[in-house]
DNA sequence: CATCCTTTGAAGCCA
DNA sequence: TGGCTTCAAAGGATG
């Protein structure tokens, strides 16, 4: 790891998705008006003629002076300079948000081609609306680029959540799996589930390795990003959340967690999400009601080997287990004398 | 192009 | 405080 920091911000969010209400209508609602504000900027760019409407907006003139209104501009800077950088920022609204927003902007910004996008003449005039003519299309899609760059500027850089000590068990293991013969071709979620076992049959002393790791990169993650919260990721993927919670509202709200089945007093038969309050993979695999149980097993890893607990049998026997209410006793029975 | 799959652990949210 | 959800990684599959 040449430099820790660089492989946590890789993406970029929406700074105010804080603020929309988790409906999907009103996401793509406020996607739409992102779209048609984006529309509204790229016209307006393409019809500068001047700096009035830029001026109107209030934007600062951020280079008539160097200090203090752009103290991060530091030392001296001469007047041709000055005026260079004044008149691009006359030229693009956009250009003054990307100098405020980035301190080593010099090195990245390529102007925008704003020769291109003016009328040929001053004077020219679209004989439809009467105004001034637009853009051709060429110079609206760079437009559409440079305002996309602009945005990702402007948005607050995604401060991932640092890896915890499986995570990085995972990432170190991974390609070993996927050299190990006949791995190739296998999938990431096949490759997480054989690895899911590997750590569980990890001698404790090595996955404390790994935790030890994991401490080490979330002291130094707290030390890089004093303030930061994994809440300030959440929320992002609204659209999978809401599935995922309209999906678990249909399911089984009402069947036994292990606490509830078995107490306090006897944890050690309680399952391994329980134990580590997750989802309970008792009620899940009994939520689902003894037919789907018999149609789609569970998946390898998640509740098909529980190493804490004995699972249900899902075998059409009557032997019952003990863990079943007598109301499901007797429903199971009831099948069972049905069929035979 | 976005999301799912699949795992564990950490952390946040809610009642 | 318990129970639940989300997000970290990975990359092929899927809609």
């Amino acid at each position: 790891m040449a430099d820790e920091g660089l492989d946590e911000v890789k993406v970029f969010r929406k700074v105010d998705t804080d603020t929309v209400d988790d409906d999907g209508e009103d996401d793509q609602l406020f996607a739409d008006k992102q779209d048609v504000a984006a529309e509204a900027e790229i016209e307006e760019e393409d019809g500068i003629q001047g700096n009035s409407s830029f001026q109107s907006l209030g934007t600062p003139s951020a280079f008539s002076t160097v200090s203090p209104a752009v103290p991060w501009m530091g030392g001296y800077l001469s007047p041709a300079y000055q005026q260079m950088m004044q008149s691009m920022t006359l030229m693009s609204p956009s250009f003054y948000s990307l100098m405020a927003n980035q301190r080593n902007i010099f090195n990245q910004f390529k102007p925008p081609d704003v020769f291109s996008q003016l009328p040929s003449s001053s004077t020219a005039t679209d004989p439809a609306t009467g105004g001034p003519i637009r853009s051709t299309p060429k110079s609206s899609k760079e437009n559409r680029r440079l305002i996309k760059e602009e945005k990702q500027q402007n948005q607050k850089p995604l401060i991932k959540k640092p890896l915890n000590a499986y995570m990085i068990f995972m990432k170190d293991n991974r390609q070993k799996v996927l050299e190990e013969d006949g791995n190739a071709s296998k999938q990431s979620a096949e490759i997480n589930a054989i690895l899911g076992k590997r750590w569980q049959q990890l001698p404790e002393e090595e996955q404390k390795i790994y935790f030890e790791k994991a401490n080490k990169e979330k002291e130094e993650h707290a030390r890089k990003y004093p303030g930061w919260s994994a809440r300030d990721n959440y929320a992002i993927h609204k659209k999978k959340k809401t599935v995922r919670k309209i999906e678990r509202n249909n399911e089984n709200s009402d069947a036994k967690k292990c606490r509830a089945r078995y107490g306090v007093a006897q944890q050690d038969l309680w399952c391994r999400h329980c134990k580590r309050k997750k989802r309970c993979l008792l009620v899940d695999s009994e939520g689902h009601g003894s037919d789907d149980s018999t149609d789609s097993p569970p998946t390898p890893g998640s509740g098909g080997d529980l190493p804490d607990v004995k699972p249900h049998t899902t075998s059409a026997s009557p032997s019952l287990s003990s863990t079943m209410s007598a109301a499901a006793q007797q429903m199971q029975n009831f099948i069972w004398n049905e069929c035979n």
